[in-house]
DNA sequence: GTATCCAAAATTGGCGCCAATTTAGGATAC
DNA sequence: GTATCCTAAATTGGCGCCAATTTTGGATAC
């Protein structure tokens, strides 16, 4: 397993926590799986102090992004088949189970919504960063969600959905896949704008499990 | 909102973490919603040194069982109406979603174990502590659980039960309840050994609903 | 040439100190 | 007597040091 390469020194956000700057690292793919985190490392990247990093790994070793190895170290989760292909059942369990509501909840205007913001997805396939484009999805599955009117649901699944994601580079390699992924939104579009929550739910379901 | 109340002197069990210990009082109802959990105290309590007891309520806070208010400290969430309410959604989604699958997958050896499970818990209903029954309960559900196959289920649902137990008082708080509960265990068996998934389903809906 | 063992360097992780902020209590003014 | 301000005590939380453990590199023996 290879160590963190320090190749460019990172402008420091301060706004944002370690954590969730670490996180993006490993969900855009930059902390490939498998890759030991050093704690002096990861000090000088995201230039902050020893217990901010220590905090940091802490939490994502709680959310299971990382393993902890004690006196050893913190490196970044191998992916699991097995475990991958569970979450992505959860995730079609929890994101089906609630396209009923959204159906009946959703008014023109979120239609309206929603076509924007699988628009602007569409549009950072092309001219986005990869981080870009991970924000663009999360913020139109995040607004769908939001229809189902569980906000406990959408926090559990934004943060299940981080859990697979620690393949990111494997799983978004295509720009194929992508793009298929955006026709995908409008076709969720269409089934709520149709009102048929049963071909919504299919569309989910394909969408989960081909990412 | 009272403040931690040092009663008594608790023995030092090593072997568990400092976590675990604050996160079964908050279970138990020793440590009561709204009740700030002061460093110092904490750090008296259960006999373990300053940063331990901080990475413990990060950790907590974490899994949003107690709230960090800068500068002001930790204390335990109050319970939410809305908040259990989604929490027993999300559950039943879940919980539900798996009933066919163990209705399918269960072996006679299952069904006996599972039977054992439920007769000791309605032994702790009689002669347990409020944690022992808690446990019991648990080992119960994680059981029936694991013959859905779905390993990050297990634990996924194992966490979000723990978001809604922040007020174990006022929801267990019937000797009635708990009774019914046990009952409930029994109905579960009763249906899957009749391998009636619909049933499965329908009982375990009251049983979290009831909780 | 290869395996083993030992020592030095590096890394993790426990622990306590102290500054910054907040809270409580009392003195003063009205 | 009550409200306001100010001071002192208490609490949080940032930060760095150092011991314990692990890893690495090299010297030695076979």
């Amino acid at each position: 397993m290879a160590d963190v390469v320090i190749d460019q020194e990172q402008e420091a956000s301060d706004t944002r926590d370690v954590t969730d700057l670490v996180l993006q690292d490993i969900l855009a793919g930059v902390l490939l799986p498998g890759t030991w985190l050093k704690q002096i490392d990861l000090e000088r990247r995201y230039k902050c102090t020893r217990p901010e990093v220590r905090r940091a790994l802490d939490r994502l070793a709680q959310k299971r992004l990382v393993e902890h190895v004690p006196n050893r170290g913190y490196h970044v989760y191998e992916p699991d088949g097995r475990r991958a292909r569970e979450v992505s059942e959860i995730r079609i369990i929890l994101e089906t189970a609630i396209a009923g509501t959204i159906v009946q909840n959703a008014s023109p205007e979120d239609i309206d919504t929603l076509g924007k913001l699988a628009e602007h997805f569409d549009l950072m396939v092309l001219n986005g960063t990869m981080l870009e484009l991970y924000e663009a999805n999360l913020a139109f599955h995040r607004r769908l969600l939001v229809l189902g009117g569980n906000l406990e649901l959408i926090d559990l699944i934004t943060e299940i959905r981080q859990r697979t994601s620690s393949a990111p580079v494997s799983q978004w390699r295509t720009r194929a896949r992508i793009e298929q992924s955006g026709r995908e939104h409008h076709m969720m579009i269409d089934a709520i704008a149709a009102g048929q929550p049963e071909r919504l739910k299919e569309v989910v379901r394909q969408h989960i499990l081909q990412n």
